[in-house]
DNA sequence: CGCCAGTTTGAACGGCATCAACAGATGTGG
DNA sequence: CCACATCTGTTGATGCCGTTCAAACTGGCG
């Protein structure tokens, strides 16, 4: 509710995007996700793979897909939507830069994602992305590529496994402190806001992390605004006491 | 609480383990993790692996982790338990035959469970681990183990991912009616009794899987067996109506 | 045979969902 | 420029599902 110092949206959605061409040409071999890959292997990488720049509320592969997908998050911020009921939606998880993605449903070799998730942009971002099935062979040529993959989704699962432990028996409360200091996690800190989480959150979004109502999430974030612990505003929110937030998301 | 046809206890607890030295010889070349590698990885892995049979309430790794510990389940059922606050333990993961798992922490490098989780047998259980460091030199040289392993985590993280979506919004009886359908492909069934989950089952561990009391978890089963959709009793659980089940957990 | 862990059942409480109404912000089209 | 629709967020009342606490029962192991 009360105005931060300079305008949230603007800071969460910058219209400019700095995924020029020329920027484009080095982005494959500064990704942490390849570092170490020899060259042969990212110059394949840096030919297969498609730089795409996305504005906020864009997804991030087309609705129909022809077959399975994988990429990689470079700037910004993405949410993984799926219909768990008919009306209900639940975000499986916020990818960050450096975050990997396989998204399609194949007939032989697992996906993170179906084909009927939903990779939405929730500000402006850029990702890169390749056919699935071309990682294969270079999977089996490149000895680095494979355990870096591996390194991610083991920390991933790790990661995964203990939001789920929380979500399962906590309240809402302990849920949606743990969730805030998660999202922290996730995206580029602007520098004039430190304290804001770069990207777009509503409540609704904050509520199908949190496995909660909207209303719900609502309620509690006002409590938490009227003990200063943060601000927030359609669609942004800024943590004012990260230290309060933290404990009361954590266990002991 | 009605009889089963034989006395589960003695189908879920087999005293003898086929565990032999001679058997154990051939275990790791069988392992579908393993399948593809070369022979000298093999060969590296048959001596490095060291072969524990293990009865049910058994833990797979001492108390005192002193390094951080790589396993693969061969035989039988394993949970994975951690405490989320000082009085309640929650049930990560079940992990089955073919199931890998990294255990221990680690000052660098990624790990799938803490130290302080407890992994603990469910029935009589066979498991091949080895030292997490050692580890990296194979995936260096062989090009074949590390997509192998990536496979795996990525089919793991899939499934948490939709486990805990269903966790978050769904009813008790819903989440209930999933994770018996998803404990039934973990482990190996007993051709004696086919809708038997392979393995000791309590009301406690269903609740500390589910995120529900035990209570709770009573009352469902309860109306269940009214219902006959599956016979129960301590330790056990058979499954009588599957579909029954699967439409009610909304498995697909 | 005795004991304990596992299980069952009941009663009362409370957190959160549900439903509903409204207010403010944003976007849209004439 | 305003009227209008849509999206986001707030607040209140009510009811239900699952927890909590308590007591009793029982299967299977020593």
């Amino acid at each position: 509710m009360a105005a931060p110092s300079s305008l949230p949206h603007q800071l969460l959605n910058p219209a400019t995007c700095r995924c020029t061409p020329e920027a484009r040409k080095g982005m494959v071999h500064t990704q942490a996700l390849f570092r170490g890959a020899s060259a042969s292997t990212l110059a394949d990488l840096d030919f297969l793979m498609r730089a795409r720049s996305l504005r906020a509320g864009e997804a991030v592969t087309p609705t129909a897909l022809t077959q399975p997908v994988f990429g990689l998050v470079v700037r910004g911020t993405v949410k993984v939507e799926r219909w768990i009921t008919l009306d209900e939606v639940a975000i499986l998880e916020v990818l960050g830069p450096g975050d990997l993605f396989l998204h399609g449903d194949s007939p032989e070799g697992p996906v993170l994602y179906r084909a009927s998730d939903r990779l939405t942009a929730m500000t402006t971002t850029c990702v890169l992305t390749m056919p699935c099935d071309e990682l294969n062979p270079l999977l089996a040529r490149d000895p680095v590529l494979g355990p870096r993959i591996s390194w991610q989704l083991v920390r991933r699962l790790s990661q995964t496994e203990d939001r789920m432990s929380r979500l399962m028996v906590e309240t809402a409360e302990h849920r949606l402190a743990y969730l805030l200091m998660y999202l922290t996690t996730k995206g580029t800190t602007r520098p004039k806001a430190p304290g804001l989480i770069p990207f777009n959150v509503t409540r609704k979004d904050l509520a199908a992390l949190a496995g909660i109502t909207l209303e719900t999430a609502s309620r509690i974030l006002s409590a938490w605004e009227k003990r200063e612990w943060l601000r927030s505003g359609r669609g942004w929110i800024e943590i004012r006491d990260a230290g309060a937030l933290r404990q009361l998301g954590s266990v002991t």
